[in-house]
DNA sequence: GATTCCTTGTGATTCCTTTCACAAGGATGC
DNA sequence: GCATCCTTGTGAAAGGAATCACAAGGAATC
């Protein structure tokens, strides 16, 4: 049990989870690392030493209890509650968000979607409805937003990045292929769909796997 | 120059390629590595280190050419060339990723989408006819698709999987929060959308910055 | 109850990535 | 041409993460 926990732990975290979640819908009630591993694509001792961190939830001789277990790792994760999420920029990639049921199931509830284009202001996705980029500021404290969603050009993610973060918004998940520049306190997560990409057509031109 | 490259080395190598292409914009025609580290978000023996993997592409006490880096880069990243992709799966995400420009503009040709649904077989996306995915085979065969974009339901995406590994193609970009078995040789790159979100709700929820 | 078989949790080790530090070499100014 | 200032490329060192290996302890069988 320790202080500091590497990033590639709590992304597996994740992934544990998930596999509890397919388990305990199989009717299993009990898993070993080993079945952890295998059916999350890790190791054994990768997944001991991961929970290792935040304390001891298995049984020698039997394993891990499902149940038990994904409400602990929900804990450690923060999703026994629900987090308020606003999401910036209407377009494809909002859209495809919005409509992501994965989050609500996972406690997050999109509260609050807005853009910059008047044509779209206005009008709702279903009970939401889209409100001005101008009205950021107001829109994060009237619904006490704490996660927000960047899905705008890379032109514009700085400055309205900016604008988030001087409400107090502590982490963001960007989605523009741009490096963010953020005050220390701020998580910043970058999804970069091109990249991913690149990382393939890098495998398949070197003639490698990677990761 | 070495035989082994990280996987992060390679996703850093994307965001170099990113950094070149707006200082071209500027005009700029030279940068340190100093500068590139500034601007892509890591440092200046980092960057050395990472393109020291490929080759010697700078110049002492000047630093490096923006564009003849930026088609070296290319090259490595195998971006010179245009890669026909099939997506699997036209639901929201789907069609995102369909209007994504970015791909288009990096050498990833969407050549084929395909999905299980008959109201949408038939029906088109700008050029492209939406066809069944009964017909997956011989569609990779036909437009030559060497990586899958798999948009699928996680239930679905491992049949899926194997009916495209089956056929030969050895790079695939899965959006299903599913842990794919695949055979040695294929590349999987995995986007979890909620995981990222969950990242976060960790930061948030732990009081700590992560990666 | 004793024996055998599992499985966890964790220090020690190994492996890998990042950072450091500096020699080598080019540019610039006088 | 010489001195000074930069910057690269890279071996060495440091730092972190994954793996190993095993002691400790529970379950099951006879």
């Amino acid at each position: 049990m320790s202080r500091k926990v590497p990033g590639s732990t709590v992304r597996r975290l994740s992934l544990y989870l998930r596999t509890l979640e397919t388990v305990e819908a199989e009717g299993i009630s009990t898993l070993s690392s080993g079945e952890m591993a295998e059916r999350s694509g890790t190791t054994a001792a990768q997944v001991r030493k991961d929970l290792s961190h935040f304390g001891s939830f298995g049984k020698r001789g039997t394993g891990y209890p499902a149940a038990e277990l994904a409400r602990e790792l929900r804990e450690i994760l923060g999703l026994h509650r629900t987090w308020q999420v606003a999401l910036v920029g209407a377009g494809r990639i909002g859209s495809a968000l919005f409509e992501y049921g994965d989050f609500r199931h996972r406690g997050f509830r999109i509260a609050a979607v807005l853009d910059i284009d008047p044509a779209k202001v206005g009008t709702h996705w279903g009970e939401v409805r889209i409100e001005p980029a101008t009205a950021l500021e107001q829109v994060i404290q009237r619904e006490s937003v704490e996660i927000v969603i960047l899905a705008v050009p890379a032109a514009a993610v700085q400055a309205v990045m900016d604008r988030v973060v001087a409400t107090g918004v502590r982490a963001i998940l960007n989605f523009a292929p741009t490096q963010l520049r953020v005050p220390p306190g701020v998580t910043v997560n970058d999804v970069n769909l091109a990249l991913e990409l690149e990382v393939l057509s890098f495998a398949l031109a070197a003639g490698r796997e990677v990761e």
